[in-house]
Formats: C-alpha cells, structure tokens, sequence
RNA sequence: GCGGGUGUGGCGGAAUUGGUAGACGCGCUAGACUUAGGAUCUAGUUUCGAAAGAAGUAAGGGUUCGAGUCCCUUCAUCCGCACCA
C-alpha cells in the first residue's frame, strides 16, 4: 500500500470526530493544562499558511502534554463581532449574522482539514447570545462597582453607597474620575439624579463626556489601539479628537496591579516592555504654583521636582480650563487666535509638525513656590492637556523641549544640574547637559552639590513641608473607552430614567441584539440600534443604542471555555477550581496593548469578585511570528521614465546642452527640455516629476527661444523591443538633424505594455514593478502564457526576454519578501498545499521553516523536502512492495540509541517551543534508521507515538497498522532512558592551542594523563608538538581535548 | 529621541548555553537508473587553495587554553512607543 495521505487523513479525521477523542472533562486525577490559541476573527479572505502557524504550534503542544498524561482543554472559538461584517452589511444589506457565519463555516472547514485536536463542543462565538450574555453580566457588576484603593480591590458600589450616608465623601481613598467634596448630610439630601450623578464619579464602568478618537467614515469613536498614525487601523480612515459622552472603564484603577502581575507572568520581554511603557507610570512631584495678583492655584506634574530651582517660564496645554482666567486683556488676542490655530490643526498635521515650536504668551506670571521667582506662563500644544494636569514647569536647561521653546521666544534658562567631571557651569555647555540623570544639583540654594535622585527626595520632603506639593504617581494609562456607535456588537444592558443611566436586572439577560432594517447611523446621527423598534424596557425606558467594542466579547473567552454550556452562571467554581488560567496562549504580538491589557483587567476584576482563582489569565504566553510571502514582479516598461531617464543621463554627461523651459498646457504648468545647439524642444510626458531635476535651468531657459521636437512613442515601444535604448538614439539623430519619424500620440491606457526580464533591465528607473501571481512562476521564470492569459489588457503584452545558458528564451521574475496578501499575489493557501502534500506534511513544514516566534518568509520549493521526509518515514515501516512489514526481533544497541537521543531531543525541545529542531531531529532520526535498514516494532512503536504530535494523521494510520486497537492520541509517550545512549568511547577532537587538528577515538575511563599520552602518541600529533613543549592539558570528557604548546 | 529584537553559506536555519561552526532542509553541481524528468537514488556543496593548509559567525577591540556564544565600542536592520513633563 503506497502513502495515499488524502485518504489517510479523511478517514482519521472521521475517526476522530465520530469517537469524539478530543472531547475533555474536568478529571480530578489528572494534571490539567489549559493551551489555547488566540480566537480569529472570521474574515471574508479565509486563512493563508500565516494563520496555522500558531495552531499547529498549540496543537502539537496540546497532543504532547496529552501523551505526557495531562488533561488537556484545547478549545477554540471566534471572535465574531467586527466591523467589515459590519461595513459589508451597510454596502449590501446582509446581515452581519449572515457574513459571519458563511466566514465561520469556511474557517471551520479549513481547520478541521489540519486536523486539529480542539474540543468543538466547547466552541464560543462572541456574537452568540449564550456567550454574550456574560460579557453584559461583566458589565454589570463593573457598573456596580468600585475600587477601593485601601484594599487594592473591586467592591460593591452599595458599600460606597453606606459609606456616603454615614461620611460623605470625607477620608476617601477610591478610584474616581475626580476629586468630589460632600458631607452625609448634603448626600442625604440629594436627589436621586444628583446621587446617580455623583456614583458616576467611582463606578468601574462610567459614563463621562470625554475627549474621544472619533472616525467619521465608520462612524464611531475607536480605542488608542485602534488609531495609527490619525488613521483608523481598520480601513484608513481619518480619525479627528472630539469631545463626547461615552462609556468608560475605570481601568486606570488598576494600573499598578497591572504592572506589578506583570512579574508573575511568563511572557517576553519586549511585550512585557509594552505593557509596561503602555501604563507608562512614572513617579514625580504635583507642585502648586500661584499666579500674581490672582487666587488662583497652577498644579503642575513633574518627574524631576530637583530641577525646580532652573524652572524659568511655565506652559500650559492651549486646552487647559485655566487659560482665559489668567489671560491679560493685551494677549487675549493672541492667544485666543493659538487656541483656535491649534484646535483645527488635524491629529495628523500636529504630529507632523512634531519638531516645530510654536506657542503663545498669556501675560500672567506664576510664582515658583521655593524661589519666589516670577514665571511667565504661556501656552504651546507640545503640552498635552491628556498628560498630567495640563501644564508644566518649563526647565530649559534640562528638557530638549524646553530648550527649543526658550531658544525660539528667547526665554532664560538657568542650569541646575552639572555632570560630575564638569568644570564649568558655562552656558556652552547647555545642550550637552539635557537629561543629566546623574548629575549634582548647582544654582539651587539647599540642593546645592547633592546628586539628583537625593535632590529629588529631598524637594518633594521641603514642597511637603511648605504644602506647596506632593510626591505623586502618574500614569500614562487612559481609562479605555467603552462604547461604539456601531450595530454589530454587544448591546448594553443599560436604560434611561430621568436621563440617567441604569443597569437592567440580570434575570433579563442576555439582552438581544435587535434587527434593525439598515445599518448606517441614524440621519440626526444616532447609533444604528435607535433604527430598532421598541427598543424600551418593559416599563418604557429608553435602552442605550451603544454597542460594545471588540475587545469586550474577547476580554474573558478564555474563562468561558472553561463551561461552555453553563446557563446559570459564567462558568462553575468547579469548572474553574480544576482549569484555573491559561497555561500557554499562543498568539500575535499585535495584541500587546489592546486584547491583553483589557483581557487581564477584566480577570483581574472577576478575582476581585471572587469569581476567577487567578489574578492572571494568561500564565504562558508565545507569541508567533509572521510567515511573510515572497512575491514575483515582472517589469513593466514605463515610457515616461524612461524617456526621463535617457534625457536626465544626457544632461548629466554634456553630451548635449539640455536646458529647461516651462510653458502652459490647458492650464497646467508643463516642463520640457530645450536643446539650444539645435534650438529644439524635447517633448518628455510626464511632467509633474521633472520638477526637482528641472528647477536649475529654469531661469536661463526662460529667456530662450524655442522649436518643438516629438518623441514617438510607437518607436520607444519598438525600440524597447529591439533592446536598444532609443530615446537616446531619437534625440542624437535629431540633434545631428536627421529625420524623426512624427510623434504618435497614444494615451496610457491603451499602450501596449511592455515586460522585460529582470536582468535585462530591472532598473527601478525604467520599469514599474507590477505583482505577478506566485502560481505562474517557477524558480523566478514566468510562465508567459497564463501569464498572457491572466487578464485582458495583457493579452497583447511583449515580452523582452533573457537567454539562458541553452539559449532558450526565458522571462525572468524579480522577487521581493512582503507580508502576505491577496494584492500582492503571493498567498499561499492551506487548502492547496494539504490537498497537494496532505495536512501532515504541512503541519510538520510549518514547524520546520524556523523559530515560532521569528518572522519567517514561506519558501514554496522547502515543503518538498518535508513531503519527501514523511514518505521515507512512511517507508520505515513498509518494505519495497509497500506492504506493511515491522519486525518483533529485539532492536540493537545503535537503534536505541537513535530513538532514545530522539526522545531526548524532544522533550527538550519542546519546552522551549523550538519545533523546528524536533522536526530535524526526525529527518535525521529516520536517516540513520533508513540506513540501519530498521524494522523492528520496539523502535518503530514509541517512533510513532513520537511523531502523532506533529503528524497526527500518519501516526495514527501506522498505529492500528502496528496492531492497537485504541487511537495514538490516548498512547503515553516513551520514556527517556539514558543508559540507551551512552557509550564507552568518543571521538575526540584534538587541538592545540585551541586549534582543532584532527580526531581520535578515546575510552572515556581514561584518566587526563592517559588521554595525553594517548594523544603525544598519535602520529598525526607529532607535527604540532615538533620543537615545542607541552605546557598544559585541557582535557573535558565526552568534550575536547586541548593541548597548550609552547 | 526612548525601549525591545535581530545580524552565521546562494536561501530557511542548527550549534547540548564557553568546547569539532555551518546539523537538518531547500537550491546548486556531478553521476546512476531512465524514451523522458518538476520522479528516485548516490556523491559533493562556507571561502581561497591542486594539496598541505589558511581564513571565517556585521565591523573593531577585550577576557580565556578555547568565543557565534561573555564584556566594551561601532555599524546595519526590523518592530514597538513617541512632544508622557
């Protein structure tokens, strides 16, 4: 029976899905471990060879520990809110319901054909009311909690509630939005909106007017995450700030915890390092200003309270409420027209303008609080009204940025920090001290001479005895926000009374997300749920139209796997006694800020309530690299530049006095050349991109006079063809006044293109690089026919060819890594490559290409190796007839000890994910196998075992050939036995000085002076030792020996 | 600018963590079997050299009997964050 892996695979993927061998239960007597992947989400593009990677790399986790007698849970699910369901709905009037499930059942399909071990009955979909259910119950108790700094802790807002009737807000030490002052008494007497109101200020889940990222074209407000550059990550649309009311969550409450748990987690570094920067805490000083002749108080953020003394002007963000209060009557003007230049510069041109210092002077002085001195205040956007309070003490001499403001509007700076080995305190040397870090303190009264962490101790202890300042943390953390004006998404368990916001009782849950009849906003701009009908609670409360973004449904998946079915509650205590979190989650990097910021809050939040065991969800976590594609080109000749090319290269070389001239063209500013030996003008198309080269001649030019000579294009196409550059030739044969044959106008569409070979002429000059599908290339020569055949306008293309040695003509592709993508034509699809190899084969060559955690690009001709691999592997186990033929005769030593160095390998390997070593730890654990001509069942059974991790489908296909009658995936995995693989002798390498000279065979009981009178005794030893002494001996058994000679 | 990663043949990548650099695979070269080869098998394949040998892990320096691995300096490159006070 030959390897007929197409029937293989179909048949165990029936068989395991029949027997239900992936299906797991909590089991009391067995270790649990949790692997999972992160959830996709279901696109319309299905999966390319990039999206595997991590499954194939959890899945073999998942089978080892299986084998190793864990219980392991494997679930998988989807996360299937999102906005191109969304986008696609608007556009055509599907349902995103619809969409999503037509993606879902692709993605399934194209799974299940990789023949994953995930437990399917415990998938989750987030869009399922059974699962979103629990995303709004979550949202409840956030609504109806607060935290308790004291305690470091979620608790009841009831609590709070209590704590208001007995205390007011006196002696309060919570997470909220700002600082509130009331007694018992004036609680009491507030209404029940007033009292509503003021909850607002502690909830976990609040609703606040906030300055939001708000995206017209998909109209809704985005996360941080979700915005790149002013750009909409998804679809690229400009992104604008606006204030808005919307939901919140206090995450911001527990920004240390989530950088102390970061500890206790075992994730890399660099996304650790996200995170941390992310939450961005930095410790400092709040320092109070006064503001002459006014009442009124300046608080400012500072991390460095030491440098106080060089504090020499203050800024406030142009945003900032204090702005018009302190403003004098002469400068309102001024900086009334800053405040409005800055409010409409877009997100995108103010970081593009990053570098430039502008500004505006308020006229009011602050008052240092230590010195006195009077500061004029001023306001600049390089100030961040999100930031601190808004406002800063300006120290020029230490901050690059203050340095740039006091240099343009010519303010005095004052240093204060020296570095050591520094003589003088000379102004020269200003820029160089910036950041000194590790400085001591000058021109500072009482800091005078102390280094700068001790200056800064010691400042923030006199700003406290003066009650001028605080020592102060500060996070760069933003409370997320928390609502989408989008359909497709979680509805909110909210309603309105009075006009504030309840949350609805739980027994009312899940609540549905209604249809509506289309999906855009409203027309006066409402979200799309206010098109639902009835959208009122049973008593006639309006319901919130917001939605729920993204990263709500995928916050708390993992837990819900846990108990999938469970309708009474998230999920069981017993369900998450045994399952507990996470132990590898496997999954992209990009999630570093968004999904796993939140997904750890939100378990954080569930311990608090008691619900989760774990403060943590995700204990291990690895996260893939990308499988880039490599894309082909074919040149395209691109007559402009090439005609631009050949009359820049004559410029360039004098072989002709081109100059410039403009002239205008139906309005349009046009450039040509103007050759003044022959009074001709060159007609070169294309104008706008002369500019650069043109702008010398400019002026000279103009006085010309001047003639027109055309350039004929057909001829350029013809003499592309020909191989000959004659743009040059046209212009000398005019030039040399010739005949040139008239212009022939033809517009750029209906030109025939022209391809050239890669070596002929891949100059970016010439040619526009144009993808070409990765299926009509072969080693980098383009099938010139389907190539032809591929789209219209390609039909008639000419090809300029290469010759290759037999002289054949040939077109050759040029080649380029890129991130894979459906436009670039380099996409390579699972289906194909599992219908082509089979699944195993796939799943063993993804393994192998290299590091999980690396990038790594997809080399279309390596899986042939891999596929050639798995046959021989096939063959170990059949004879040259391919009939099924295993040997029960004991297996000898050497065999052994290729199987027990490959046990090794593994369970080594396996812990540091390095698949791709196990996978060439097979190859050759098969070659020599092959060689030894081994057949023999005590080999070839744990083999197998071995292998089913990685090649589920063969495993299992040689092991009822092997006689069992159970599947691979309940086998135990054979245990390592070192005595197997030890020998009595090693092949030495023997160097001298360090330098290895050749090889010797020794028993490893020798003693060190046996090795080197073994050594001094080898023939080949004698021409290194020749006239010289040995000095000493290096002698590491089972490692090298080392002679030091001399 | 700050932070993190990476740098080894024509290519993807190994190297038991300081001990024979280039495992394994691709590609390439030669040969065998073949009507044929995008099949299979055998041998070779870091560079220079006929060989002996020499050089060699981005560059330079250091520690060591011994460095791809550790330390210092520089460069290149990728990825985050970025007016964060």
């Amino acid at each position: 029976m030959d390897y007929n892996f197409s029937e293989i695979e179909k048949k165990w993927q029936e068989y395991w899905r029949d027997n239900k061998i992936y299906q797991v239960e909590i089991d009391k007597n067995k270790p649990k471990f949790y692997v999972l992947d992160m959830f996709p989400y279901p696109s319309g593009a299905g999966l390319h060879v990039g999206h595997p990677l991590g499954y194939i790399a959890s899945d073999i986790y998942a089978r080892y520990k299986r084998l190793k007698g864990f219980n392991v849970l494997h679930p998988m699910g989807y996360d299937a809110y999102g906005l191109p369901a969304e986008q696609y709905a608007i556009q055509t009037g599907t349902h995103p319901a619809v969409t999503t499930e037509k993606n879902i059942n692709r993605y399934r399909e194209q799974m299940d054909k990789i023949g994953f071990c995930y437990d399917w009955d415990r998938e989750v979909r987030t869009s399922d009311p059974q699962y979103y259910k629990w995303t709004q119950w979550t949202f409840i108790q956030l609504f109806n909690s607060y935290y308790c700094n004291n305690c470091k802790k979620a608790k009841p807002i009831a609590n709070l509630i209590q704590y208001f009737e007995k205390h007011g807000a006196e002696n309060l030490n919570v997470a909220q939005s700002k600082p509130l002052h009331f007694t018992a008494d004036e609680w009491n007497a507030m209404s029940e909106k007033q009292q509503q109101e003021i909850l607002m200020n502690y909830r976990l889940a609040y609703q606040a007017e906030t300055m939001v990222n708000w995206c017209a074209e998909l109209g809704t407000v985005l996360a941080n995450d979700e915005v790149a550059d002013g750009l909409s990550v998804r679809g690229g649309y400009p992104v604008v700030r606006k204030s808005m009311k919307q939901w919140l969550l206090r995450i911001t409450a527990y920004a240390d915890r989530l950088l102390e748990d970061l500890e206790t987690v075992n994730w890399s570094d660099s996304v650790k390092d996200v995170q941390r920067n992310w939450i961005g805490k930095s410790m400092g000083a709040s320092v109070h200003f006064g503001v002459e002749g006014k009442d009124i108080d300046l608080e400012v953020f500072t991390t460095r309270a030491d440098t106080l003394f060089g504090t020499t002007f203050m800024v406030l963000a142009p945003e900032h409420e204090l702005v018009m209060q302190i403003t004098t009557d002469e400068q309102r003007a001024e900086v009334e027209e800053y405040i409005t230049r800055t409010k409409n510069r877009s997100e995108r041109e103010r970081m593009a303008e990053v570098r430039k210092v502008s500004g505006a002077f308020t006229g009011a002085y602050g008052i240092n609080p230590i010195t006195g001195a009077k500061l004029p205040i001023w306001i600049a956007d390089y100030v961040l009204m999100g930031y601190g309070t808004g406002a800063i003490m300006a120290v020029p001499a230490h901050d690059s940025r203050d340095f740039a403001f006091a240099r343009h509007f010519n303010l005095p700076i004052i240093q204060v920090v020296k570095k050591p080995s520094a003589e003088t305190t000379d102004p020269a040397t200003w820029e160089e001290s910036f950041d000194a870090k590790d400085g001591e303190l000058v021109n500072s009264g009482f800091l005078d001479g102390m280094p700068v962490k001790k200056a800064i101790m010691r400042m923030i202890e006199e700003l406290e005895k003066k009650g001028v300042g605080t020592g102060k943390t500060n996070y760069r953390l933003r409370d997320a926000i928390f609502s989408r004006q989008r359909y497709w998404g979680e509805p909110f368990p909210i309603y309105y009374k009075d006009g504030m916001p309840y949350a609805m009782d739980e027994s009312k849950l899940p609540l549905m997300l209604p249809s509506i009849d289309e999906y855009k906003p409203t027309e006066n701009g409402e979200p799309p749920l206010a098109r639902a009908k009835n959208w009122v609670t049973e008593e006639g409360y309006p319901i919130e139209t917001n939605t729920m973004p993204g990263f709500a449904g995928s916050s708390g998946y993992y837990l819900r796997y846990q108990d999938p079915h469970n309708d009474k509650e998230y999920f069981s205590r017993e369900a998450n006694d045994y399952w507990q979190n996470v132990d590898l989650y496997i999954g992209g990097a990009e999630h570093a800020t968004g999904h796993l910021i939140y997904s750890r809050f939100w378990c954080k939040f569930l311990y608090d309530l008691g619900l989760s065991c774990k403060a943590e969800p995700f204990q291990r976590m690895i996260n893939q690299g990308m499988i880039q594609g490599r894309s082909s080109f074919a040149y395209r000749v691109n007559i402009e530049k090439l005609c631009e090319y050949a009359v820049w290269n004559m410029i360039k070389d004098k072989k002709m006095g081109v100059e410039f001239i403009k002239n205008y063209k139906d309005g349009r500013r046009q450039f040509d050349f103007f050759c003044p030996e022959k009074g001709i003008i060159l007609d070169v198309k294309r104008v706008g991109s002369l500019e650069k080269l043109a702008e010398p001649w400019e002026e000279y030019a103009e006085s010309k006079g001047l003639k027109i000579l055309m350039i004929p294009n057909g001829e350029i196409m013809d003499d592309c063809i020909n191989g000959t550059n004659l743009v040059e030739q046209k212009i000398k044969d005019a030039v040399a006044g010739k005949d040139v044959p008239s212009f022939v106008d033809r517009p750029a569409h209906k030109r025939i293109p022209i391809f050239v070979s890669k070596n002929y002429t891949g100059r970016d000059e010439y040619s526009d690089p144009i993808h070409v599908d990765i299926n009509m290339v072969r080693n980098d020569i383009l099938d010139v026919e389907a190539f032809r055949n591929w789209r219209d306008d390609l039909k008639e293309a000419v090809f300029i060819y290469e010759k290759d040695k037999d002289g054949n003509d040939i077109f050759v592709c040029g080649s380029e890594i890129e991130k894979m993508s459906k436009s670039k034509y380099n996409v390579q699809n699972p289906d194909d490559l599992v219908e082509k190899y089979g699944a195993d084969t796939l799943r063993l060559y993804e393994m192998f290409l290299g590091p999980l955690e690396q990038s790594k690009p997809w080399d279309t001709q390596g899986i042939e190796g891999t596929f050639r691999f798995v046959r021989k592997f096939w063959r170990l186990y059949h004879d040259e007839f391919n009939q099924f033929n295993v040997s029960d005769e004991p297996a000898t030593a050497a065999e052994l000890k290729c199987l027990h160095k490959l046990i090794k390998k593994e369970e080594d390997a396996i812990e540091s994910i390095s698949f791709n070593t196990v996978v060439s730890a097979f190859m050759i654990c098969v070659n020599e196998l092959s060689d030894l001509k081994c057949n023999k069942r005590e080999i070839l059974d744990p083999l197998c075992i071995m292998i089913s991790p990685y090649a589920p489908h063969i495993a299992e296909e040689l092991w009822h050939l092997l006689g069992h009658y159970n599947s691979v995936v309940e086998a135990s995995f054979p245990v390592y036995d070192e005595s197997k693989t030890v020998e009595n002798s090693f092949n030495y390498p023997i160097s001298f000085n360090g330098k290895m000279r050749f090889n010797m065979e020794l028993s490893l009981t020798m003693t060190a002076d046996e090795v080197q009178a073994a050594v001094l005794a080898a023939p080949e030893a004698a021409k290194w030792i020749e006239g010289k002494q040995v000095r000493k001996l290096i002698y590491v058994p089972n490692k090298i020996v080392n002679l030091v000679v001399g």
